[in-house]
DNA sequence: CTCATAAGTCTACAAGTGTTTGATTGAGGG
DNA sequence: CCCTCAATCAAACACTTGTAGACTTATGAG
């Protein structure tokens, strides 16, 4: 409340720092590994590129940061959806609100695609989703060929969202959300629980 | 066989020009636009970097000839495929099979998810993909909802890819074939037909 | 054999990157 | 008040990138 926001801010590395990993993380989302400067990040936060290797020791580690906070966004595979007698329906219908233009509960996984051309950077994104997976696994699926299902649902939503977020195909990011929970829902459920 | 493949090869403008577009496609889709580099490239197709700006002009260029070169592969949802009474089968049959790790089918789809981080390289492929949905709508699609049909298992489609080819989630990369198959043949048929 | 011409290469540059070194500035404890 | 130390910056480094112009070499016609 007694802190200075906006202005010429005081000197707080810790403020400091939480500015450059909000600036890096809308960076890394528009333009990915490669394609966001440590200066650009650097200057969405008001300070000079040095202190991003500074406060992160280098632009790698910046980014695996970020990408860690950003896949700790919660799962549309939690338990409660998974096991709901309306599953398909529900999930549908977070899975469109999830992957709408503009829509950034899953951040996380547009970063790791958009820098999918940088090794390491995709490497970091592989084991963040990895471990999503696995966390949906314990957390909710269970049965024969949890893993495969769980991982399909997970393909599908990535499909989704690069070509609704990604590649704005109309027939995607100009549908009716109504309309996709509609068709997506039965989809869902039969990935869920089988024929 | 007769001709010289390894060889130090004769000065042929055609065939150079065509190795260069070869070793092009496999930079493109290992690497993307950005980490791929001209020098990477020439060195693939056995030539050094000038020579690729010297018959393609530029690198954007090449990689525009690459992408719409590589779009051209024949689409999963064909006219015969999508009319068939198993049309759920044979469809993720093919999806699994073009998906797999190392399959080329669908590489221009591919070379543009890795290219996204690029703004140029990323409208090239909205275009292309665009087309490649009308193209699939004219061909084989009809009926209500036809369009939003057809690019949801075209998202599914690129759902598996990345997460089979970009991500290689091992639950997905490392499944049986078979097993896959067996869980997404009743989904597209869903998909296409409808409840 | 000769030699014009196309095919290919060498050297270089200007612009961009992430990162580092050493100096500057502000804030707070003595 | 002063003095110390952390926070910050400016400049430059080492490197890579795409591209351009001048140079060399093989090829095939005469």
């Amino acid at each position: 409340m007694a802190a200075t926001k906006t202005a010429p801010r005081r000197r707080n590395a810790a403020t400091t720092r939480a500015a450059i990993l909000e600036s890096a993380r809308r960076a890394f989302v528009a333009r990915g590994y490669d394609g966001a400067g440590v200066r650009e990040i650097a200057e969405g936060a008001g300070v000079t590129a040095m202190l991003v290797n500074r406060y992160f020791g280098s632009k790698e580690k910046l980014f695996a940061e970020v990408v860690a906070a950003a896949m700790a966004a919660p799962s549309i595979l939690t338990q409660e959806n998974v096991h709901a007698a309306d599953a398909g329906a529900r999930i549908a219908r977070e899975m469109v609100a999830a992957t709408a233009a503009g829509a950034t509960p899953l951040d996380g996984f547009l970063i790791m695609l958009r820098s999918a051309s940088s090794e390491r950077a995709a490497e970091i994104g592989q084991v963040e989703i990895g471990k999503r997976h696995e966390r949906t696994l314990v957390d909710a699926m269970s049965g024969r060929d949890a893993a495969v299902r769980a991982a399909l649902v997970l393909a599908l939503t990535a499909g989704l969202q690069v070509m609704r977020q990604m590649i704005a195909l109309p027939a995607l990011a100009k549908a009716e959300p109504a309309v996709l929970q509609r068709m997506l829902a039965p989809v869902i459920q039969l990935l869920l629980r089988g024929p």
